[in-house]
Formats: structure tokens, sequence, C-alpha cells
RNA sequence: GCGGCCGUAGCUCAAUGGUAGAGCUCCAGAUUGUGGUUCUGGCUGUUGCGGGUUCGAGCCCCGUCGGUCGCCCCA
């Protein structure tokens, strides 16, 4: 039993996983976003030095045997702005750079949340621009698209730290007291208006207008990100949302969050711009921005939705129908595995039954069968294309190339 | 950390307080060298764990662990 929180992925899990991160990988390629990884254990005040002490209760943490404290990483942030920090000046910028780790938090678990999942983390790292906050925007929609995801299935609620800012710039709100507005705006979707409107004091009437009518504030930075979205083809992807701020302290401009449409699942993804991040944690400078995505809900979205990798019929099962040939049969599937490409050349490991070999390779899903007996001796053996049963007669230094050419005949048949 | 619901075979679930069962899966055979059907047979349980009540507990009570959903917190 895995421990709570944590997850077996048997052969059919983990084939849905890995199709998953094959997607994230085609997509983040396609924008241009080279992949880095750090290590999934990483000194403890990595992670205080950003969030404060308060974190450690949600933290995986420990001292390890030479008396360091340390913890599972929870985010991929303070690792991306440590490898950033040490080498930046190795790399033109704008970084564009993805990362997929294992991320790991120690709390009660729910729906949609574990205490491990694997996290899309997708960053740009030194552009100030919009053009910036644009593509990374565009990156995610496209993620999901790959999915087979449209824009009936998900949104990205836009919104802009940096309004909120100045809002209460211009109101003169207090410093120490600006962090709880953004937490009472943050939870008034799920809060009762009276609640939030006790803790807003006298800024409610003015929040409450901006948040029920998202057009009536102004935010240059959403116009262009909308504009630019627009020339993409992408408009119908996003809807302007006030209510949106993140939790989290260090976000400055533009910040989304994507949430399925019919409101069943926690967020699928989120992100935003982090310009003064790197600054605060070290002594870079760099304007930076980005976005996560875990497997798991979007797992679940895509599980409801009936998406699943494709697995048509592949490979190659050897069925040796008479022992006494078994070591030329071993001589073919080696052979084979040479030849083929990317497919399992397989074949049972005991004597068996051939009905019971070919019902194997059925299960399977194998593409070919090549049945190796007495003929052998003759260099032939029959090569069976399972889902026709259509067997023919080959000579065994042309079994490849007759794989390949029935292959050619399915697909011409489309 | 707090609360609701749930814990019986690998899986899905039955069993009035009275000898723990079924379906599916798996394995084997029917079928001696060619397929997902069918039929037959077989394996699998400290009823999550520990205590209590009772002549007797899968069932009732307490605790604990785990699952699940929500809260807190937070992506």
């Amino acid at each position: 039993m895995a421990l709570p929180g944590f997850r077996d992925f048997y052969p059919a899990d983990c084939a849905f996983r890995n199709a998953i991160f094959a997607k994230w990988r085609d997509v983040a390629h396609r924008y241009g976003f080279v992949e880095y990884d750090g290590p999934p254990l990483e000194p403890l005040d990595l992670f205080t030095k950003k969030s404060g002490q308060e974190i450690v209760t949600q933290l995986y943490n420990f001292t390890d045997k030479g008396e360091r404290e340390v913890a599972l990483r929870p985010e991929m942030t303070p690792t991306l702005a440590r490898l950033v920090t040490a080498r930046h000046k190795d790399f033109k910028k704008p970084l564009k750079w993805f990362s997929i780790p294992q991320v790991f938090r120690y709390e009660r678990q729910q729906k949609g949340r574990l205490r491990e999942h694997y996290q899309f983390n997708c960053d740009i790292i030194g552009e100030a621009g919009l053009e910036a906050d644009i593509e990374l925007i565009a990156l995610v929609i496209d993620t999901l698209r790959a999915f087979g995801l449209t824009e009936k299935d998900f949104v990205v609620r836009l919104s802009d730290r940096q309004f909120w800012t100045d809002f209460m710039n211009e109101r003169n709100v207090p410093e120490e007291e600006r962090y709880a507005v953004i937490q009472a705006i943050d939870k008034s979707e799920r809060e009762p208006r009276e609640k939030t409107a006790e803790k807003l004091g006298r800024l409610a009437t003015e929040v409450f207008a901006i948040l029920d009518d998202a057009g009536s504030a102004k935010s240059e930075r959403l116009d262009t990100v909308e504009t630019g979205l627009r020339y993409r083809g992408l408009p119908d992807y996003v809807k302007r949302d006030f209510t949106v701020v993140r939790g989290l302290a260090y976000y400055t401009g533009v910040v989304f969050e994507v949430f399925d449409r019919s409101g069943e699942f926690r967020a699928i993804a989120g992100g935003g711009r982090y310009d003064n991040l790197l600054k605060n944690l070290g002594e870079v400078d760099l304007p930076a921005l980005g976005f996560g995505m875990g497997d798991v809900v979007l797992g679940e979205i895509l599980k409801g939705n009936g998406w699943s990798p494709h697995h048509g019929q592949s490979g190659v099962y050897v069925v040796i129908a008479d022992e006494d040939y078994r070591a030329q049969a071993m001589k073919i599937v080696q052979e084979l595995r040479l030849q083929i490409f990317d497919e399992a050349v397989d074949y049972s490991l005991q004597p068996s039954k051939v009905g019971k070999q070919f019902q194997t390779a059925e299960e399977r899903v194998f593409e070919f069968a090549v049945v190796v007996d007495s003929q052998v001796t003759d260099g032939i053996v029959e090569v069976k294309v399972l889902a026709t049963r259509q067997q023919t007669k080959v000579a065994i230094e042309n079994v490849y190339s007759h794989l390949m050419e029935k292959r050619g005949e399915r697909y011409r048949r489309g």
C-alpha cells in the first residue's frame, strides 16, 4: 500500500501519465521551450526564504544524516530561481524553460489534491514585455487543446495583480493591510458577501463593483493581453475576472487561473508574472513569469472526457509452435529486435500451447505473429496479420521487410 | 489540525447479532499445432487493526489506522 496521498502507477496508469507528459513536452517544444530539471530534495531554507517559516507545516521536511535541514520540493520556482541566478550569464534572454517535476506537499488529501503530483512548469525569464505574458497564456491554452479540450471545456480567468496594487496605492491602504485585502478578494467567491465586505471595510463597495463587472476596471495590461490573444485566434478561451489574485505574495502583474467550464474541479493550472522574485531571492534582477499545471486535476478531466493514449496494434509476437525449434525462434526474435523501431518483439518464456500463445498475442494487441515450426529448418516461417488472420509463408531473411510491406497495405487501406 | 460518510477475496459488492458468499479477474482443463465465445474445475479472506458488550460480533460500542468528501490552508 502506498503512503497516504501517494500513487502507484500500474502499467495502464503509467501509460496514461506518460502520454500526458508526452503532450506537455510536445507543446512546450513547439513554443520553443527547453527542458530543465533539478533535485527533488532541496535545502529547507530554499523554500522558507521565499515563503516564510509557515510553509514548513506544508512540507515534507526532515534532518538528513549530515545534519542538514532538507525538504522535498513543494514547487519548482525556487529551484528554477537558483538555477537561473547561478548561471544566468550563460544564457541568452529571454529564457523559455519548462520542467515536469514531481512536487510534494504534506497536507490532507482531497479531490484533485494529493501529497505528490507532477507539475508541468513553464517559465519565461528576462522579458518584461507583455508579449511574454501573451505567449505564456497561449501556451497554457494550446497545452489543453492538445488534449482535445476546447473553449467549451475550460476557460482562462485573467486578472491583473498590479491593478490591485495600484488600486490600493491610490486609496492609501497601509502596507500591512494589503495582504489581507488580497486574501479577502481571493476568498470572495467562496465566502458570503457580508463576510468579505467586513474584511474589506471602506473598500468594499468599490471592490464589489469591480468584481461584479470586470469591464468597469481599467487595465491596459489586460487590454494588450486580450488583443494579443485575439490576433492568435484565442479570444474565446479567456475571460477577465478580478477575483483571481493568486494566494502567493510574489505575483506582480498579469495573473491567471484555468478552470473547467463545469466548475466541477479545482483549478487546472495557474500562473502569472513575478518580476521581483529573483531580485528578492538573490542578487540577479530579472523579470519573470510562469505557470504550473498538475497531472491530477488534468487527468481527472481527461478521464471524464474519455481521453486515452492511443494504443493501436503494434509489435510482433513470435509463436513457438514446436519447442524443438525454440533456439531458431530466439535468433529470429533477436534479429527483429535489432530491426524494428520502438515496438515490442516478444514471445513465451515457457513452453505453451499454440492457442495460448495466440491468445496472449491478441490480448496484448500485437499486430503480427511470426510462427516458428519445423519449416524453420528450410528457412521458412509463417507470418500472420493478427487482425485479418491472413497468414503467409516467408523466408526468414525477408520477415522484416514483409512486415513493413503488410503494414504499408494496412495504411493504404486507411 | 477539524467534521460527515465509508472500510468484507486482486476488483465490484452481498450476508436479521447465529457455520463468511456471489459475480468478474486470475490459473488449469475441455481443444495432442492457430485466437477475445462457451463449458468444467481450482486458488484467494486474520471481515483494516486493537479493545469492549454478548452464550455468540462482519454487523452493536470505544479507540486507532486508512479511504473519500468538505473545512482550514494553499497551488
